[in-house]
DNA sequence: CAAACAGTTGAACAACTATTCAACTGTAAA
DNA sequence: TTTACAGTTGAATAGTTGTTCAACTGTTTG
């Protein structure tokens, strides 16, 4: 059915036993943008301090200065994050005078979060 | 309610008109430990060979070798990133011979990833 | 306009990490 | 037992990344 004729010297003398699988699997294989944005997303949320902000203003809009004092961190180390997360899309800001209110960009990151957290050995209820 | 008495000295001058947000998000936080876990799960994940390694598998089990060929990788590099995914509980490994072959841990971790292929804009359909 | 505050940005440094390479263990076949 | 294959492991290197520091923009107030 695929049209690729592989050449390529089989690595594993099983090869021949395994080779509908390989092709199986490898059909089923998102392609490479795909897995590129899911590892950038991933990424993103692969540090505390990052999740540590979404935490933050899972409950409603916070200032970045707000955020800085809540987490004991300086207001330059909040900005480089906060502007990953938007870059990312997972937060929105809107200025208000002085201040930039952050909040979740939509309910769909939490859910990500959530998904995750089950696998941490945790319930959906957040017992902290 | 909170015992905690502030000290530190606001770093925003509107911290008095905050002050309650503040102290709701701090109510709110998950603990530093379950922070860390959910961010070494995401930190994993942040991976674009590991998450190949799991698109590979999803189908099925599939042995290191075979592994290997499909995403064009070495067996030494197959192998130490599939120690970093059994270490997180995503897949598990069982000896048939000469092979070992690797799966996913539950079908959670799939679960995980199409939550977050989501927000990437795609569909649950796996459209590749 | 000037001063003060909120926030952003770029460069630099330290810490981390993925791959490579070589040597190693374990299993099966000769 | 010897040989060959499948897989693992540790050290080393190159690339990435989070925080700090200093300088900057934008907004409000005096």
């Amino acid at each position: 059915m695929s049209v690729i004729e592989k050449e390529v010297a089989p690595l594993c003398d099983s090869h021949e036993l395994h080779r509908d699988e390989i092709e199986k699997s490898r059909e089923g294989m998102p392609c490479e943008e795909r897995i590129t944005s899911l590892s950038d997303l991933f990424k993103v949320l692969g540090d505390p301090t990052r999740l540590r902000i979404l935490f933050a203003i899972e409950g409603g809009a916070l200032c970045v200065c707000d955020v800085a004092e809540l987490l004991g961190m300086t207001k330059s180390a909040v900005s480089h994050q906060l502007k990953i997360l938007r870059t990312s899309a997972l937060v929105s800001c809107r200025r208000v005078g002085k201040n930039v209110f952050y909040e979740l960009a939509d309910a769909h990151v939490k859910d990500i979060i959530d998904e995750a957290l089950v696998h941490t050995g945790c319930d959906v209820l957040r017992i902290n």
